[in-house]
DNA sequence: TGTACATCAGTGAACGCGCGTTCACTGATGTAC
DNA sequence: TGTACATCAGTGAACGCGCGTTCACTGATGTAC
């Protein structure tokens, strides 16, 4: 059930307001605190629509998710756009983590609640995190054996990022030192060397796609 | 609400037996998703009693979360016993956490669903990790800086061990294997010394703290 | 030890509201000629 | 361009069930004498 890019324009009005309702209510609570009545009024529709478009209030949550997914996903991919270098590719990932929960806190409160603890290491979605860390090791950037550990491990402080920011709510400067921090017990865990850590860490570029997803 | 000792042996039965029936059915699902017919049917007892020993159902959850988070620590306490060592003891916890997930997984369940994302790295509950980290540090067995950080990085690691244990269900080699994994990972995060990683890393006492909570 | 009484905890029927889902109808949009 | 018709999406009243909470009553446990 997911876009539907060949539905009506009108058809398209009323799902994006339910989905855009959906990501700001689901934010604060479960969906199953969440009365399909206070959802179509947040968006404005009449409680009917709400089953034109998704089968059930399971599928409404799932829809929600896939497209706060693919937003993270398009941040992480424009953060790592013009890198090829893997161990920089793989701090783009924790950045753009970051600067997302900075810059999206509801959309990335949704998210947090969904994973909920799960870090799915096996899932599709982390096919990119995989190869770089596989490119990472065949490079000699990291030293960490060929493992999947390596891969939840980085999830986990990825996770842990975007967690402490929305808990905490630091101003730019607080979450650039957040980063930092993590990038370095990560960067290290992984076995990258000192000089390739620190160059990586320098404050400069990571408050630059902090800001810029702040502004945009 | 917790613990009432001075109740009397029948209430106390009653009540241990709607949280026993709670543990069990928090493993699978949310609270919300658990109606209290089914939660005093599993528990054998009457409808009304729910409401004599708990105020409602968050109040039961809490309770429940509390119950389980202390047999954890519990766990943790037992493993770390006889140990001074603040890089053993933090070791300790990881292994607890990945013993708890494979003695009791739906206790566990409930713990990392409850949990759910945030790492609460400044819980009182993480008092003795902070504590450690910072004994680690003046002995100089770490060298990762006294940030809070390194608190979060460690609980992270510690979920993705529980989290994943929980997703794959692995034999218990597969659970060392997981647990020495992560450790590595973490330990050389933190700047442990090669000589110490590998000591602490050796397989033989992970396992038997993993055997040990599957048999008792 | 025995009896009467007080208190404590358990019980499940009854209540009533909240909420998911349905559906007959309306109005808007698109199409044929 | 205009008119008639078909289809598509929106709407909200109505339904009915599930479930949280209450409460009057029962039986068990404890206590006084």
């Amino acid at each position: 059930m997911p876009a539907a890019p060949n539905a009506s324009p009108r058809a398209q009005r009323t799902r994006a307001a339910l989905l855009a309702a959906g990501i700001d209510l689901l934010a604060d609570r479960p969906i199953d605190a969440i009365p399909i009545d206070e959802l179509v009024a947040a968006a404005g529709v009449g409680k009917g629509s709400f089953f034109n478009h998704f089968a059930d209030k399971p599928a409404f949550a799932e829809a929600v998710s896939t497209t706060i997914r693919r937003d993270l996903e398009a941040l992480v991919s424009a953060v790592n756009g013009g890198a090829a270098d893997p161990l920089r590719r793989l701090a783009g990932g924790m950045v753009a983590a970051a600067a997302y929960a900075m810059a999206r806190p509801r959309r990335a409160a949704v998210l947090v609640r969904a994973t909920s603890g799960s870090a799915l290491a096996a899932h599709p979605v982390n096919a990119g995190l995989r190869a770089d860390l596989a490119a990472a090791r065949a490079t000699g950037s990291i030293s960490a054996p060929d493992e999947p550990e390596a891969v939840l491990f980085w999830l986990a402080c990825c996770q842990a990022v975007m967690g402490q920011i929305l808990l905490d709510r630091p101003a730019p400067d607080g979450a650039v030192a957040l980063v930092r921090g993590l990038l370095r017990l990560g960067l290290k865990g992984l076995g990258a060397a000192p000089a390739r850590i620190d160059a990586i860490c320098e404050p400069g570029w990571i408050g630059a796609v902090i800001a810029a997803a702040l502004t945009d």
